[in-house]
DNA sequence: GGGACTAAGTTCACGTCTTGTAAGAAGTCT
DNA sequence: AGACTTCTTACAAGACGTGAACTTAGTCCC
């Protein structure tokens, strides 16, 4: 397969990242505990730190008292060596907003979209704007900013060219990351919403620790993030994770996709409220939101809706043990509004409802909860693709001047 | 996550790696076509190959006619470097075979299970008595062999002690790894069947070339080898891929398993035939086998046995594209033998029926091949493991006096 | 307030590794 | 014989991690 070899730059690169992801992830440390952690010598660790320290890329945050020693000095991150930028590109809205390495937010720029189905030419333009906006509000250089990241709510294939097929937003093939780099130099990385929204949860959510998780987004559509071995699978075209179109009730409801029985058509808010309805219950008017928390409301007075949300919770719990028995993770996180509303009252039952349909063995290794971030988290997620490749590349390297491969 | 440095060692090691993986997986190769295919300087090429040589690890091929030049040496690995072996403890037979290094088969034993549901140590004996005699055979001793890859029907949980839980065999918490290298000094490898046929066919069957496949089998029950980025996958504790346990039907058939609904109750052999009862088919009498066949010659003839297979496809179709919308994979590789049966005569349909359910876009970019290896692969697949460890550790590099760990 | 004591961080010589480059050896073809 | 290509060997240069010695910066005790 890969025929890459080794050379001893990879070696100093590969020292470098993890040691700044150390630093980055642990929160301040110093040179000692570091040596400790990587098992680098201190020798090496006060070598690579001097470089960061040097470049920028690390500074000192205070030391630690000592009991008659000399005191270690803390490391940390530097926030302000450079700025990342998160975009998430919805249905009804662009979102673009600005933090510092340390993930503080900077300024944040909403866009509302009210045609139904914008053009992708629309949503660069909204993006490139709010990234200018943004960068003016806060007062900071574009040279400055390490990297854009931008979460679409549709398939994305490969990192290349980021090739969008988004039916909700009318999108067939569009080349949105091309269409963003030719208008801009700042690096540009673009991933499916529910990836995003899943790398923030990992990061500084419900996620925290875990290698091996799930991260489920149950909104109007379904959705989820596959993390395995810490990093987010992609497959072989990145366009992994459609867990809302799996089959779940063979030649069951149909789905928007096409077909039937999808996940998605019967845990979807939409779906769920489309059965609440031909079951004749009456639905809340107004939006989907409002139709959904009047759904579960009417839970202890209305049979109808009482049955509809127990169904709900088994469907969802058989989702879930498909998940658990195929990938044996460590976590699943449960997100998205509707999700969450639901999760948020009946987590217990969930949990039961997953017990019933999984195998005894990975169901006893998992641990099920919500999302701790809101659905804002994901233009944040979007922003951690650059401190992610940052961190990978340990920083920027001195003498750039290499090809990739030859 | 991981805080392990990289030391020039690691280099070293990772380039033999590079160089060793490269010879066993493309064929003989000259020193020429290594370093065009690692990258590696043609020096380091000449000093690793050398190494490599005297160790004993790789041996010089024949040459390759030259037009006007010095031949190019061809290299491969020494098939008489080492030996492996290869173990399939299944539910009426233990099967131990021996292979040299290029995978050829040496000796073979075969040791019928009576009972229903044999105790761990009557297996751990038979292992034992099954390796012994295949060195005997091929007269071989056993310091000559670098590990023993051990395949179980059932969840294997992590490397360390390799706890296997197998309802079929009736095991709980077997910790049947620890067993078997309490009673040999050669090192054991324990996975579970479906992986080590997966990585059977991964490596010299119908997945070759192949990074992100998934081996789907097939028989009286159901399982998946779920293979990513060149290899194969299994979640945080090693029990990932019970696919034929995922949900497809809500609220459907019984499963042996204690849910509802399993893909395995509808698509294994098992739930096949029961269904086939079910709906007024007549079953051949005779073995499981026996009777599928009989059920496919039928549907010419029977409209029950039609419908039956009809909606066996559909199914299995639909689990299928489960499987691609989560996996997004290049490839799905079908097996086991029932499966075989069935994909030998609608193949065709049955990509039909994965268009159906799964998404458009990664259904484009799968292809659905049958296994070009018979199920005695299993145990070839478990002698994989040892060569596996072999290749990434590249060799056995010298001066292994080094602690793993501090 | 001064002198131990202690622990963190730094410097430097050393060994290991890949990589050029160059020169030579080993084959084969014209 | 001469041309040509593939390996091998040698050697210097450059990059790196490491261990041991060394410096630095505090605390503590008298």
């Amino acid at each position: 397969m890969d025929g890459r070899r080794t050379t001893v730059r990879d070696m100093r690169r590969s020292n470098r990242s993890v040691l700044l992801t150390s630093i980055y992830r642990d929160g301040p440390l110093s040179r000692f505990e570091l040596g400790h952690r990587t098992s680098l010598s201190a020798a090496s660790v006060s070598n690579l730190v001097g470089e960061l320290l040097d470049e920028g890329v690390v500074e000192e945050a205070g030391s630690v008292e000592s009991d008659g020693g000399r005191p270690r000095v803390l490391l940390r991150v530097a926030p302000a060596f450079g700025y990342v930028a998160g975009a998430e590109v919805g249905e009804t809205r662009v979102r673009v907003e600005l933090f510092d390495l340390a993930m503080n937010v900077l300024a944040t720029k909403v866009y509302p979209i009210e045609t139904p189905k914008p053009a992708p030419a629309l949503a660069v333009k909204y993006v490139l704007a709010g990234l200018a906006e943004v960068l003016a509000e806060a007062n900071i250089s574009s040279d400055r900013v390490i990297g854009l990241g931008v979460a679409v709510a549709g398939i994305v294939e490969g990192p290349a060219d980021a090739v969008v097929h988004a039916q909700t937003l009318g999108w067939d093939a569009v080349p949105f990351g091309a269409m963003l780099a030719a208008e801009t130099e700042i690096p540009i990385q673009v991933d499916n919403g529910a990836n995003t929204l899943g790398q923030a949860e990992m990061w500084f959510g419900a996620g925290r620790g875990a290698t091996d998780a799930v991260v489920a987004l149950v909104g109007s559509g379904v959705g989820a993030a596959l993390v395995t071995g810490g990093s987010s699978y992609r497959g072989i075209r990145s366009s992994a994770g459609e867990w809302g179109h799996t089959t779940i009730v063979y030649g069951g409801r149909g789905c928007r996709c096409g077909a039937e029985g999808c996940l998605e058509a019967y845990v979807g808010a939409e779906g769920v409220l489309d059965r609440y309805r031909l079951a004749g219950g009456e639905v809340t008017p107004g939006d989907e939101e409002a139709a959904f928390t009047g759904l579960l409301d009417a839970v202890g007075t209305s049979e109808v809706a009482a049955k509809v949300v127990e169904d709900t919770i088994g469907y969802l719990g058989a989702g879930f043990a498909n998940l658990v028995n195929l990938f044996n993770p460590e976590k699943i996180v449960l997100g998205g509004w509707s999700g969450l509303l639901l999760g948020e009252r009946y987590l217990p039952q969930l949990r039961e409802a997953v017990g019933r349909h999984a195998l005894r063995q990975p169901y006893a290794q998992v641990s099920l909860e919500l999302c701790e971030l809101g659905r804002d988290a994901v233009a944040m997620g979007a922003a951690t693709l650059p401190v992610l490749r940052l961190l990978r590349d340990g920083g920027n390297p001195p003498l750039p001047a290499e090809s990739a491969a030859r």
